[in-house]
RNA sequence: GUCCCCAUCGUCUAGCGGUUAGGACGUCGCCCUUUCAAGGCGGCAACACGGGUUCGAUUCCCGUUGGGGACGCCA
């Protein structure tokens, strides 16, 4: 039987980023196994689900590349189907109305506390006589859940997990306005799609013994449950907002490259012996449930950055001049269209790219490629190459260079290094004047390099602006 | 409060009864070097604690402690 699994966000902010790794890891099982991987929209919470929300679970899932068979399913729009099965479970006997208002909800919750039991409904409409009804309350409908004995969960992730049913009240099915309740949908939803692997966040796992208790009312097959640990801030607590760590949105923003995320994410809890750079083509053939450990991880920027930075290595120059376009200025990022200027970023990403860690330091180094002559400098280089011993140190450079044939970076190399050591200055010296002139700061890849990137015409060029 | 889950370097982890407890990130030092990186080499750094089981426990069992999660007419 062919696999199928799900990632079922509700839209309710953006994508964040242990969703994309409940995303990730039902994507790449389900990729493993040959089966599929479908997108199911929660949005039957109407007052906090927003068009932007879903937006984003789009744009984030394609950016990461986690494509999902078929089209996505929105939630909201099957209640007719999920109060069809509310029906059945009325007519079954396996459903009931429920009366009690929220304060006498509030009150056996208490009461429950207070004699040292789990918070929960007492079931008062349970067995009681429907005529005794109050005529001025809109009823909900609970499930009759089993009262005693327990429910078993073997779950993929997590072992076998037992709970006693005396924790578990009768659920609200529907509500008193008559709309579904999430833990009816899931379930109506995942059967109706076939699912057979639901792999989710372990917050659910408690829900997740409702859950049976509602596929066993309505004699459907339970589907089998893996429940990942979820992702931790720093500090150790559930990651939120104050981690600063935000939708994946956010890490496209940063320049973080998504087969970075990928491996990142993939990493957080998982492993494949010591392997640390694991490719997503790669991931997918090695991905598999039981690798997945219980413990909760911490994010560790530390650690994405690292990845991003040999992801970032690894791609093509071209493309990556194409991908720093977004990150650069208006009229920077224009220059990049020019064949002159895309040219130099291209041939120029060799030196750049082993001194990023994402595309917007990429950008920022690439810079000085796009900018024409007078750069921007801070004063104290400007005063630097003001000097009239730099002057003179530059002009006699430039002489040399004028007449100099080879324009090559080991031949400038060993031309410039000559030069400095016959004017016992030093090459450092003569490669702090020649950096500062050419790209307008004293961090940069090689000078030689950029030298030759540049041309004879443009390094003189460049060497021959004043400040 | 009730229930559930977790526990190896600071962090992510390998380990599935006998290992000098391995790797990666970070950190420190050295090499390379025109700056900054990258790269290479090396250092520091962990089995939470207490009981069992066993010839032998990081590994299996129990407890303690610590952390986390769930207990909505939210999802």
């Amino acid at each position: 039987m062919s696999i199928i699994t799900r990632f079922a966000p509700s839209p309710t902010g953006f994508l964040h980023i242990g969703g994309a790794r409940t995303a990730l890891f039902n994507w790449l099982f389900a990729r493993h196994m040959g089966g599929k991987f479908l997108l199911r929209i929660e949005d039957t919470d109407r007052e906090r689900s927003t068009r932007e929300a879903v937006d984003a679970i789009f744009s984030g899932l394609k950016w990461l590349g986690l494509n999902w068979d078929g089209e996505a399913v929105f939630q909201f729009a099957r209640a007719p189907k999920h109060r069809e099965v509310v029906d059945e479970l009325l007519k079954s006997g396996n459903a009931y109305y429920c009366y009690c208002s929220q304060e006498e909800l509030a009150a056996m919750r208490d009461q429950a506390k207070a004699a040292g039991l789990a918070p929960k409904y007492n079931g008062y409409w349970r067995d009681r006589d429907p005529k005794l009804a109050p005529v001025d309350i809109k009823p909900v409908v609970r499930l009759k859940a089993p009262a005693v004995g327990k429910t078993v969960l073997n779950d993929l992730v997590q072992g076998t997990v037992i709970t006693d049913n005396n924790q578990l009240d009768d659920m609200i099915l529907l509500r008193s306005d008559g709309t579904p309740t999430y833990m009816l949908s899931v379930v109506v939803d995942d059967h109706d799609m076939g699912v057979t692997h639901v792999i989710r966040g372990d917050d659910h796992l408690t829900n997740t013994f409702r859950q049976i208790q509602i596929y066993q009312a309505m004699s459907w097959q339970t589907p089998e449950f893996g429940h990942i640990p979820l992702i931790h801030g720093p500090d150790g607590a559930k990651m939120s907002k104050r981690h600063g760590a935000l939708g994946v949105d956010a890490y496209k923003a940063m320049g973080m490259l998504p087969q970075a995320m990928c491996n990142y994410l993939l990493r957080l809890g998982w492993a494949h012996g010591d392997d640390e750079i694991i490719p997503t083509e790669q991931a997918v053939q090695w991905f598999n449930i039981e690798g997945i450990g219980k413990s909760p991880a911490r994010f560790d920027m530390n650690k994405l950055l690292s990845l991003n930075a040999h992801y970032l290595r690894q791609t093509a120059n071209d493309q990556l001049a194409d991908e720093i376009s977004e990150f650069l200025p208006k009229d920077v990022s224009e220059k990049l269209k020019e064949a002159g200027y895309r040219q130099r970023a291209v041939s120029g990403m060799d030196g750049l790219k082993q001194r990023a860690k994402t595309l917007l330091e990429l950008a920022e180094g690439a810079k000085f490629y796009l900018l024409d002559a007078p750069l921007p400098m801070d004063s104290e280089l400007k005063s630097l190459l003001n000097k009239a011993e730099s002057q003179e140190i530059l002009g006699k450079l430039i002489k040399l260079l004028e007449s100099f044939g080879e324009w090559n970076e080991s031949s400038l190399h060993s031309m410039v290094k000559e030069f400095s050591e016959g004017l016992e200055v030093g090459l450092g010296h003569v490669a702090k004047l020649v950096r500062a002139a050419l790209t307008g700061s004293n961090i940069s890849p090689s000078i030689f390099e950029i030298m030759q990137v540049f041309g004879k015409q443009e390094t003189l060029s460049r060497l021959r602006t004043k400040y």
